[in-house]
DNA sequence: GACGCTGATGTTTACGTAAACATTCTCGGG
DNA sequence: CCCGAGAATGTTTACGTAAACATCAGCGTC
């Protein structure tokens, strides 16, 4: 292990009342090495044009005065933050935690940070503030995980010339979209479960409000209308486990209900349990099909056959999508749609005869 | 009413190239307005002593022109960024995008954004890059949920007045600790088994690096201990459930282990899936436990006996603590716990005779 | 009616960095 | 032996904001 001498700092009675410099300047170190404060930002930058002994001059001085770059006068200097922005409602949603979680490993290996900006509950009043708030936030632009369809009339706030990409929802043509192949993974679901012999398949499909829910229902009815099967009343869940289980209770009681394709795991999940606790067996008289590939879900009982989204590449397409806005190159709105596939476990087999 | 020339707008044309200024600045909002630019600023804030007539003037410019404060520029005149950096290595686990979630929101309550540095690998390397970035990210403090003690020689590299706040961690004695009171809810666990009549407790383990992981399962063997019963040999996993289901093979074929406390939730979902493959019944033969009360574990099969953790309050005493610091009022380390509850569901019950 | 006070507003300056421009120095060629 | 090219380094300035200080007008007081 390296031995690194504990720099001499100022301490706090050098300076009466312990207000001691919070932080070392390029002027500080420029003192300390006998250079001007232009020589040190050339080190620091590693600009040409610095001989030998002048940069570990400064390089010394540097580290014995534990010199950081200050972002802020980098900022100002440069009109660049080097920061993206990422407004969503939670954290809670698992897709949203992936998707998150690879928009900042990207962002960082292409030298970005990135600022969470939560919004509290999906009203209108709290999406506008969220906005107003951005357009002074140290971002250069900016990622939006939202149903940005709640807010048409909070377009008109965001700064003319922001940087914006959209995911999973509808951007009315505004802003490039990066988004899951909802409608294909809910028509691989539907198809498989047909493909089975069910005669038809009942669908648990998320709130009203959101798209993603409504894409993948809407592609649900159209994969059983082109198939000429009857389209069973629609069932909605909160994206919850518990209200899985709610709507499992009421399709457990409908003996000619064999195939249920659930709008997420999470429901999935409920709609086990409840068809457990009704006493009927999956998959030997249910079938039941999820939609994310969470960590968990093939650890359910039985392990559940679900469609699986690729969350980090959404988060990398994302973080490229608006790199490209930043830096002047073409964009143009429009959808960047990110495969998905079904991954079959132990809970979809034939129905019994 | 007071005549407003319109603003004479740069065109994009103006200049060769089309690259218009991208920023409204205060001098631009000042020339509008036909006043200087400390009275601009004097609106932009707030400050007393602008005449009611002047200041709707210069709001009628600041409007007209789209103006935006310059958060670089205030940070650099301030010294402040009104930001926490928040280094994690993934939101992978649930505890910690709820954490960050909590983190976030209480943060922006408090007029604060929350910057993510994700730290790729938990290597020694990794952390200290992530360490010397934090340096020059625009911060004011950082809240550090990763296993601190993988940096005792990184610790070197901190900026000597850094504000840091350790989640979840052995700070060794250097920062504020806020942290689920781990070893409490793990004796609840133990506890509860033992008084439903279970001869002794089993315990899944989380990975030997953590130190959530040693310290549940040293108050597992300190309850039994202390209890005068035998202690199992430690089973580990990986907090995953695939790790859970592997462990759950190995204890289901022993036929003296009737109570299993996993250290998570999802590795006890595993458990709970290995034991139903091995067809032993829960709680009926073996009673699981688990740790970190999900969403979902009311949901599992069956619903899953679990210590709660409150990993919002977590996130809130986190921003609290690193307030207190940043603002100079005295804080020392020292641990801040959590407490943590046994919420019982359908998992645990009396062995039989 | 001159004095000074108060309130409204303008001017200067500093925050830390880096581009643009200026200065010094060295060395090779005529 | 002097000139000029080019390398190394220094000086000035601007980025946008806001504190500190300066100015100025109006008004009440003696």
């Amino acid at each position: 292990m390296i031995k690194i001498e504990p720099p001499r700092l100022r301490a706090s009675s050098d300076v009466p009342g312990g207000r001691r410099k919070q932080r070392v300047s390029m002027a500080d170190v420029a003192r300390l090495a006998g250079v001007s404060s232009q020589t040190v930002s050339r080190v620091a930058n590693g600009s040409p044009g610095v001989v030998e002994t002048t940069r570990e001059q400064v390089l010394a001085a540097m580290s014995e005065l534990g010199y950081r770059p200050n972002s802020a006068a980098r900022s100002l200097r440069y009109g660049r933050f080097n920061t993206i922005g990422v407004i969503l409602f939670g954290l809670s949603s698992i897709g949203n935690s992936r998707t998150v979680e690879a928009i900042a490993t990207h962002a960082a290996a292409e030298g970005y940070a990135i600022t969470l900006i939560p919004v509290g509950a999906p009203t209108q009043d709290n999406v506008l503030g969220a906005f107003t708030r951005m357009g002074e936030l140290a971002v250069d632009g900016v990622i939006l995980i939202i149903e940005v369809h709640l807010l048409d009339a909070a377009a008109v706030t965001l700064p003319p010339g922001a940087h914006v990409v959209v995911v999973d929802s509808d951007a009315g043509d505004r802003y490039p979209v990066v988004d899951t192949d909802q409608a294909d993974g809910a028509r691989q679901a539907v198809r498989h479960l047909l493909d089975l012999g069910h005669r038809t398949v009942w669908h648990l499909a998320g709130p009203a409000g959101s798209f993603s829910a409504e894409r993948r229902a809407s592609a649900w009815r159209q994969v059983l209308e082109e198939a000429g099967r009857p389209v069973p009343a629609l069932e909605r869940g909160d994206w919850s486990a518990d209200s899985g289980y709610r709507a499992g209770l009421r399709l457990a009681g409908d003996p000619s209900c064999t195939a249920i394709f659930a709008a997420n795991d999470q429901m999935a999940l409920g709609v086990l349990r409840a068809l457990h606790e009704r006493g009927r067996r999956v998959p030997a008289e249910v079938s039941v099909v999820g939609f994310d590939d969470v960590a968990d879900a093939g650890s359910y009982l039985p392990p559940l056959t679900t469609v699986h989204q690729d969350f980090a590449e959404v988060g990398r397409r994302c973080v490229d999508a608006l790199l490209r806005q930043i830096h002047d190159e073409p964009t143009g709105p429009g959808t960047d749609l990110v495969a998905t596939r079904l991954v079959i476990r132990a809970s979809t087999a034939a129905p019994e005869v």
